[in-house]
DNA sequence: AGCTAAATGCACAGCGGTGTGCAAGTATGG
DNA sequence: CCATACTTGCACACCGCTGTGCATTTAGCT
């Protein structure tokens, strides 16, 4: 029977990987089409619709359950990449080439919160920002970085170039879109200059996750 | 009688304003929620569901002769602003500060196309970005722009940086975001030193619209 | 092997949006 | 003032998606 509120844990190991891929084919294709159907999803995670439901009661559930899972990877690749002592651009490349794995694997929820049905992810993405424009400001406060834009609007702008970047169709003449030319628009975006962006990029990669 | 198509040009007045009132309403509503009901649309204009089907024969076709206004606007905007002679920053700032309004006008095409429900839109928006990127690219040649990216992908960083500039909620601290404000950010994000780039903005404002 | 969790395949009601038909009103412009 | 372009307010059929019920089968665990 399989009526009523779904388990609260599978317990057969068959029922543990079909919620893993159901939550995989949604990831996939919300990224395509916000509004797919739950029946599409179902089918592209190799499953029958009513076995959808039989996870996730409708699909508010299932998107709560992609966003509580891109929240938790976010929130540990964060923690490993704060370093209270840094320096502003180093935080800030920290921060994004961190974080850079975690959003290309939830793009979608990004283009879900754009159609603002889904508020609720904008809110998780906020704090976030925060940390980014708290970066920012110090680092306009001891002149690293350029005071064009308020730094509440910088952090936007420089999570539009992320994006940008992440979304970008890879243009022919570009090897390959990664964290690293993220992270050096974004620093070029605050107003560093490109060689200096590159160089604290490059540093911060060769460290790697120490601090 | 009001069946069959559309009258191709509306002859009384009354219909004339009413078809007005229905693109404006639709530029509104959209942008709250690319999804809304052509109903919700129709009572935004003062009119019912029935009347907006007399102007246009569907949904389609309504969001079809948005865009087309907005090509228009934007054609015109952009030949105002075309300065073949003009150094790259120059020929960059006074393209945004062109584009700058109607941007604003019609921004919700830009979340419209988001949801790629609206492939169109994209394609149109295309010549934009080609005029952008070929600006970088020669900026990039004599060395005025960084080239931490390959244009394309610079020219979509900058496009980004723009939009985030647009969709920005004027935070407290900020006077209010003009399209100075983008285009600075735009020059700067393309590697320009900040200063510089307030320079540029500033003489491409001060000459007004003379090439 | 057998108990049982889980998946499947229907079927069904409900909802909201779309597009159309038609008859009766209203106001515009000649 | 009066013909007629346009608007209104119904009505209706259609569609696709959602969420649920239930009887049946499949497959995991012990």
């Amino acid at each position: 029977m399989m009526t009523g509120s779904p388990p609260r844990l599978p317990q057969r190991s068959h029922a543990r990987s079909n919620r893993a891929r159901i939550l995989t084919a949604a990831r996939e294709e919300l990224g395509r089409d916000p509004d797919v159907s739950l029946d599409e999803i179902a089918r592209a995670a190799g499953v029958v619709r009513r076995t959808l439901y039989g996870h996730f009661p409708n699909r508010e559930a299932l998107i709560d359950a992609l966003a509580a899972e891109a929240k938790q990877s976010l929130e540990e690749a964060l923690t490993a990449a704060r370093c209270p002592g840094a320096d502003p651009p180093t935080a800030l490349a920290r921060l994004i080439l961190a974080s850079w794995a975690v959003g290309d694997r939830y793009r979608m929820l990004i283009s879900l919160h754009r159609t603002r049905t889904e508020e609720r992810i904008r809110v998780a993405l906020a704090p976030t920002r925060a940390e980014v424009t708290s970066i920012l400001e110090r680092g306009q406060r001891d002149g690293t970085f350029a005071g064009h834009l308020p730094a509440p609007v910088l952090a936007l702008a420089a999570e539009s170039v992320a994006l940008a970047v992440l979304e970008s169709e890879t243009p022919a003449d570009w090897s390959d879109p990664t964290g690293e030319a993220a992270a050096t628009a974004v620093l070029i975006a605050a107003g560093i200059d490109p060689a200096s962006a590159r160089r604290y990029v490059h540093t911060v990669l060769k460290e790697d996750t120490q601090c």
